[in-house]
DNA sequence: TTCTATTCGGAACGCGTGTTCTGCTAGGAA
DNA sequence: TTCCTAGCAGAACACGCGTTCCGAATAGAA
């Protein structure tokens, strides 16, 4: 941090602060009356001394295109997801259509979806999938798929039991295993034909309020 | 969504790319390349008709400030968030200090740091947590604070059992009650002095690998 | 001292960019 | 037909903005 500056290190702040309000980055008159700077030619002369050890780079094409290497200005890539109902024991898990537009939306970053597609979210309904680590409010961030390898995290529906749930799938030979989360509870077994995957869980999110 | 020319739906989609692939609105002549447009008048008359239906909005003083109104262009407001350490039961909770830097980093949505400072995350190792509803692995978002209101879930030091553990906490008369998030699970109940508060959890999130 | 590198001030240059002006074309209403 | 409006094309204008050039300080080394 230190082989900066005072001023160098009051542009940085401006950056971050500036970027942080507006969304976009300041233009080099923006740095010099926001730093109490005397010239333009010295906010450049600082930029580039700036870009030089590594602090920020900029696009010399676009105008206002400075971006911070750091982190701290970076806004990290976040996506709307929809929710597209509630999960509960006893109902069928909402079926996500990729086209149709829903009202509630939850923002994920992309290390939360995985950069995946055909991503929806479903808000958990009641304690009933408490063995999933997962209790009445939270949510949860899935996949839509129709098949999932061994251990991956599903939301399944169970047709006899008019079951919904979600579990680590296994397969133990020609039978089904679904593992709660919670080790210390008990699986499930049933046949294939009574199971339908409605979707792989990425991610659950708890907001404690 | 009616309304809209063809020419004025490829603009709106051409934003919203845009500003998703570069972190920054289009010019003028930009949207003119993308879109195929013959003239800059042409796309200043179009944005002018989008601005007046409500779809967008613009800075007349700062150039490439086009602002979607729809939210899909927008870009939620991410916070990164140190990871301080990890949470285990039979060791401290790390302390987080507001000034330095730490080298993991989780980014949040704003509605999961609420808007809070001295926010930080912890790492959950083991299983000793689960019944917070946390497991190996998980994050959890807290608030740094050294007292908290009744029914809030916190992260707390037991001193005498030298145990650290996430729950709600009550006050039952002159003894602490520290309640576990799963509801089946027995509250574990001590002395005011026994207790030390570590912080407030804000979040909890599970990635499914 | 003298030389050299760093930092800064002021001004100008040139391109990017939003805006405006003029005119054209197509289509519908009177 | 005539008139009006929506939409478009091309050009020019004015200003924002990054950049550069010329010098003047200032400080440290030789």
């Amino acid at each position: 941090m230190k082989g900066l500056s005072a001023k160098q290190q009051a542009i940085l702040d401006f950056l971050r602060q500036f970027i942080r309000n507006k969304d976009y980055p300041p233009s080099i008159r923006d740095i010099q009356l926001g730093c109490e700077i005397s010239s333009t030619s010295v906010v450049d002369y600082n930029l580039k001394a700036l870009e030089r050890l590594g602090y920020i780079r900029r696009d010399r094409e676009v105008s206002r295109a400075i971006e911070m290497l750091d982190g701290t200005g970076r806004r990290p890539h976040t996506v709307p997801v929809p929710i597209v109902g509630t999960i509960a024991a006893g109902s069928p898990i909402p079926v996500f259509e990729p086209g149709a537009s829903y009202g509630e939306m939850v923002d994920a970053t992309e290390e939360m979806t995985r950069g995946k597609e055909n991503v929806y979210a479903l808000r958990v309904k009641g304690t009933s999938m408490i063995d999933a680590l997962v209790n009445d409010g939270d949510i949860v961030i899935m996949e839509r798929t129709n098949s999932a390898d061994d251990g991956e995290m599903i939301a399944a529906w169970l047709k006899d039991e008019e079951e919904t749930t979600l579990k680590r799938l296994y397969t133990d030979g020609d039978r089904i295993r679904l593992q709660p989360a919670n080790e210390t509870m008990k699986p499930i077994y049933t046949r294939p034909e009574n199971l339908e995957i409605m979707g792989r869980v990425l991610t659950t999110i708890s907001h404690h309020h």
